[in-house]
DNA sequence: AAAAGCTTTTAGATCGATCTAAATGGAAAG
DNA sequence: CTTTCCATTTAGATCGATCTAAAAGCTTTT
């Protein structure tokens, strides 16, 4: 048995310096890359790293070099599987970048969301992508450039000076409300959900524009709980008012699908005698029955897109703020149908 | 405009330090919350320590003091809610212990996991919580002991020296097969999914035990596609035996979902002439017509759990290995109904 | 043979905290 | 009045990398 075993725990450049006979500069040089050293001791440092099992130590770098490779995340609610696809597209992008993500639940709470931004900033990350909690400040997003940190909003803009990565929910909007118009629809419900913030008022708004420019009355708008299973229960909130709806485009699928099965409840048949359209069009989408049709805001997309601008901006940090906003498509499947059958 | 701005970019210990009228050591302690600062030093570092706007440097911390304040998370997929929930249930831990979630994608790959495992190391990491890509050898694991990394691994286990967090999915399966067999049902099909690892063993086989105790034939499990849309076309698997089933277990509640449609399109009516169970019973669950019945396997706790055991294994690295397992619980709603009916 | 111009290597300071071991000051004991 | 003891405070080394500026080897010019 060795007994040499626990004396250095850890394994240094140094270490390896002096196993290949270079120096310790020498020796970091080679980790980074650099063209400056010849081919045969660059070959010898890396031989003598394999031969010791050396790991390099990033916090040792970062305290010297300014980098951490790690970029901050920030989200209002993991639990939510929109969020979880935005994260994964989010990852891979960083992952592939070489760097790390810190992850971080704001809870939809602006204090909890200083506290974490804090914590951030004490590990040093190189940058912050941030789904803004509802009822943020464009002053906490300007504090933070204030203290150089970069920092990219995604899914809800808070401030135009900063770069944000979301999709075009507007047009999303007028995507189902021209399909459904175009089935005949007139009068149509926006059912909604949630605390209130940007996406939030540009799904509101979109429905509303889109429904006045073809002369619809926009105010049938009503608010659903947010628990899942009190969703069907709900259902009979479209139907209180003197007006009748024979349509209804949901705020999220997750609405759509509680909804789907209120209206079920009622023994309204989906895509029959009433219609129903979604939005973010989550994988569930496909599965559910009738097929709901629902306008697709590709969270993964947007995700990779909120990484590259941020890596874009640890490229540059004095490049104008950019806004990425990606295209909805409303994929038609079989939750609407003609206003003929449904009278 | 002031032009000293630019000048310091950063401010330290040794700033504050300065400005209290004590010693950088001084002013460590008192950071470090230590009881050996005096009432009225204490409160006057404090106070520098506000005005100036001074933000703790971890990187720099760490590196003396070789604890990271930092945890590794490593799971197989991020898109699947159920990880997400997961996911969430970790993070709530580690950041009331003031700690950070660094967080990686295996895709169920080992080299990535590898990949994945090293950059983890590279950053110092305390200790990490890891759900094991299928097809981790129990080599991969006692390595990482060898490095003195602390490990939990969560929802599969791999190796039995090393701590873990999981729920009993064989009693689960017990539960289902147990009512289902008290509406009288007697030809009960098990449809599984994805890739092959020890939660997926202890499903299968809890299973098979659970029927051949009961004397039942468990020889029906038939694998469905793991793209969600394309589970509702595999319901025909279940009919092309010689024996029809009159119930279904379901591996998750992503198949449940799908075969529950694809049973409605063969006409079938879930609940009444046919039985179907899901196990995770995530939230969509209670959103279903009929109301999904759902072995729940809580996968927040499940997540607290691990990152528990994670912070009692970083405050003993040499305490036993210890094992959580969580109780699942039967849900039971609509989608299950008497043999009589079903007949 | 010396000077100039490369390419490659290196010593030593440095980043911002923590740790060790010792110093300081005041109260209590002798 | 000295000595001992306790509570505070501190100087200086240290963690493991990077950075700067200069040195050491080369070859090529003059």
């Amino acid at each position: 048995m060795p007994f040499e075993d626990k004396k250095k725990s850890r394994v240094t450049l140094l270490d390896v310096a002096r196993r290949a006979n270079v120096s310790r500069a020498t020796a970091s040089l080679v980790i980074r890359k650099s063209p400056l050293v010849g081919t045969e001791t660059r070959a010898r440092v890396e031989e003598a790293m394999r031969e010791l099992g050396y790991v390099y130590n990033m916090g040792a770098a970062r305290l010297r070099a300014e980098r951490s490779h790690t970029v901050g995340v920030i989200v209002p609610n993991l639990t939510n599987p929109f969020f979880a696809e935005l994260l994964s597209g989010i990852e891979a992008v960083i992952d592939s970048a070489g760097m790390v993500v810190i992850l971080a639940n704001s809870g939809d709470l602006v204090e909890r969301q200083d506290m974490v931004m804090r914590r951030m900033r004490e590990h040093g990350v190189d940058g912050v992508i941030v789904c803004p909690a509802a009822g943020t400040e464009p002053a906490f997003l300007h504090q933070l450039a204030e203290w150089d940190l970069p920092l990219v909003q995604v899914l809800r803009q808070i401030s135009e000076e900063v770069d944000y990565a979301g999709a075009d929910y507007a047009a999303g909007m007028r995507q189902a409300v021209d399909y459904l118009a175009s089935l005949g629809h007139r009068m149509i419900a926006f059912a909604v959900q949630g605390p209130i913030h940007s996406a939030y008022r540009e799904r509101v708004e979109g429905f509303c524009d889109a429904m006045q420019s073809r002369g619809l009355d926009p105010s049938m708008i009503v608010r659903v709980p947010n628990q899942i299973g009190e969703i069907a229960d709900a259902a009979h909130l479209l139907f209180g008012q003197v007006e009748q709806p024979t349509a209804v485009i949901c705020f999220n699928d997750v609405i759509a699908l509680g909804l789907s099965a209120g209206l079920y409840d009622r023994g309204l048949k989906v895509g029959q005698n009433f219609s129903l359209i979604g939005f973010d069009d989550v994988t569930d989408a496909e599965a559910m029955r009738p097929r709901l049709t629902s306008v697709s805001t590709a969270p993964v997309t947007i995700g990779a897109n909120a990484a590259r601008l941020l890596l874009d901006r640890l490229a540059d940090p004095v490049r104008p703020a950019r806004r990425v906003v990606n295209e909805t498509i409303l994929h038609v499947r079989q939750s609407c149908g003609p206003i003929a059958i449904s009278a």
